[in-house]
DNA sequence: CGCGGGCGCTAGCTCTTGCAAGCGCTCAGC
DNA sequence: GCTGAGCGCTTGCAAGAGCTAGCGCCCGCG
């Protein structure tokens, strides 16, 4: 999914808004994927249509933020997250795990860097585990976004 | 303003959606005046139509999340004050580093339950520290000396 | 007085969103 | 073979979002 098609890449280039339409459905399909549930499964947990999740994740209709919050309790990840896939939320720029540890006024900062020691050898461990599935990629570590950089690993 | 009607105070009580679009018009209404511009000012800033944005005010339309950041860069506030009113976004209530760490789709469950367990492990470390420090007033670590203020509010 | 400008709102319209009913396909069991 | 269960998708519809055209009201000015 990183080398589109020289068609898909202008019409990303030229509507924002309809590539952000197709992101948040790509996103949720994804999400699915790995939380391994049918379409049908998510559709009930989040009690939409599923002929309307489908849509969605096709691109073919664009979710209100209710629907998206639907979605992202049955999905059992953060609403944000799909708000910000969505374009109606701005991405926090370190990721929301560091952000609020960096924030937590409770810590001292060697804490916050042993958590956020823990946290990003978590990441690691879970990147090797998806490059092993994948393929065996050695490299530095290329994720420092968010979860969105996962997108490759469907592949 | 802050003493409803009783008629009001039942219909408040009864409809909670009905309530969550009176209350975002209310808000919107409210940070209007206090900008000291007319709706049909607001409307052009915000690049909305004036009786769309009357209704709205009046709870007679719901703004999809988009309207909102429209309406919120006209305020010149944040789409996320506008999201929370609206009741689109949570205001976060565990903490934001729980909350975090609960919706990051990087983490498996058990990682996350370890990284929340030595974050609240570091939290009663300083918990009980905070206690020593305070009895002694004078503290060697200033950042110490901050969160203890904080903590108990929050319990 | 009439006029112009500004105020907030009504009514009717188009388009979009989300749903229900149903389709065709695949697979497993009898 | 048939049946049932599950899969994802098509189609048509109703309700709601957001707009345009226009209204009545108020105020200041000549």
């Amino acid at each position: 999914m990183t080398n589109l098609e020289p068609d898909e890449q202008s019409a990303r280039n030229g509507n924002p808004v309809a590539n952000l339409s197709r992101d948040i459905g790509e996103y949720i399909r994804q999400q699915r994927s790995n939380a391994k549930i049918s379409l049908r499964q998510l559709a009930k947990l989040a009690g939409v249509s599923n002929p309307y999740l489908s849509q969605v994740e096709r691109g073919l209709r664009k979710p209100s933020a209710e629907i998206l919050q639907q979605i992202a309790k049955g999905l059992r990840i953060s609403a944000e997250a799909l708000y910000v896939q969505a374009g109606i939320l701005e991405q926090r720029q370190g990721g929301p795990v560091v952000d609020a540890v960096l924030a937590d006024p409770d810590l001292s900062e060697r804490q916050k860097q042993v958590l956020l020691d823990v946290y990003e050898s978590f990441r690691r461990e879970n990147a090797a585990e998806a490059s092993v599935t994948k393929s065996t990629v050695e490299g530095s570590d290329v994720d420092g976004a968010g979860p969105e950089t996962r997108t490759p690993p469907k592949e």
